[in-house]
DNA sequence: ACCAGAACATAGCAGCGTTATGTATTGTGG
DNA sequence: CCACAATACATAACGCTGCTATGTTCTGGT
């Protein structure tokens, strides 16, 4: 009795629509569908809406960041390694600036932030690694330590995104972090060659 | 030869805009001019269409938040004033979370980026008041370190007024700032008190 | 007192997301 | 195997959006 949506089609709209974006195109209902064949009804069957639309593509914004951090190569040092995916975040983010708005863009809902705490994850293993490893104190949850992480970067991301801070802010991560981990317990010097090796955008 | 626009009517409508923008309902021209006895085209003779309402509800936000800055007093603490910014900082945007998103959303231009920069301002005063009274080390740059204390500012308030982050994440304010302050030199334990101090939330 | 020009009102346009309606297609129960 | 029912899809229309073209009203300097 079914006719299953078909999940390339799916993927193919979104693909189509990342690239939309990436391209500065407005991504509207009717130009979206506009040249693949398919009616504006489609968008309706697949998400739903262009409401679903977006939330798809929120998710495939984390979905991809995620992507991004498992590249990050996990070393014997976790501090450098958390410093490693903090550069890879802003990477991402701004090798992909309109997803990256779109991501915290206000239609956040309980669906994305599961999302959202999946790209949390590789932070707060990292940061359980680099406090097995001593280079934390022990009353520092890796859970508060990955958060506070997430909000510099994020920080950092949104105001260079955006337009009010240039490129060269990206710079500010490296205090930023350093001061973050040595305010954790790491060495100073030790904690800023780690950082310093890890970001290196 | 001329009938001047009048300034009462363009602040007007911004402050309409802005109650409506407080009131979670959508700001369109229509919706905007209606009840007031004025025709949508009162919208082009005074912002030149919807492009320049948002400007000035950018610009509107800008003051409003500087001017909320300035109500905080400055004690002989410079360190607990900068935390103390910090928290104006946070707590305006989440006073206002819409006009906080609006402000830094997609049509940013070089025009807010001056407004920007009055904000920022008095960071860099507090900033510089805390070097001179020996807080932070003599290769501390004040503009930096406000940077920084507002990138941190601006990650927290995104994140929350967004909804990845719930409202109770902003006690990472503290931590975070501790430590970029006493990155920047201030004694640990001081500026821990400092910092808690001028919080307050 | 005139009249150029700014301010404003009205109506219409193209585009948007959405929905209603009709048609085609498909898997499954008899 | 076939008919039925449910899904997928196409088309057209609706109400809304921002915007613009046109006509009117008001105002201030010569």
């Amino acid at each position: 009795m079914v006719r299953r949506k078909d999940p390339a089609v799916r993927s193919l709209l979104i693909e189509r629509a990342a690239q939309m974006l990436a391209a500065r195109q407005p991504v509207t209902l009717r130009s979206l569908v506009a040249g693949t064949g398919m009616s504006t009804m489609a968008v309706y069957t697949y998400f739903g809406g262009m409401d679903g639309l977006w939330t798809a593509m929120r998710q495939e914004g984390f979905t991809r960041l995620a992507a991004r951090l498992a590249t990050v190569e996990t070393t014997d040092d976790p501090v450098r390694d958390l410093a490693a995916l903090g550069a890879a975040y802003l990477s991402n983010a701004l090798a992909v600036p309109d997803l990256y708005r779109v991501m915290f863009d206000a239609g956040f809902e309980l669906e994305d932030a599961a999302a959202a705490d999946d790209t949390l994850h590789h932070l707060v293993r990292t940061a359980e690694r680099a406090k097995t490893a001593g280079r934390f104190r022990d009353d520092v949850d890796p859970l508060e330590l990955a958060t506070q992480s997430w909000t510099v970067g994020h920080g950092l991301a949104s105001l260079v995104a955006t337009g009010p801070l240039p490129p060269q802010a990206l710079a500010h991560g490296v205090p930023l972090l350093t001061a973050l981990f040595v305010g954790a317990g790491d060495d100073p010097v030790r904690c800023r060659r780690s950082v310093e090796l890890g970001w290196a955008l």
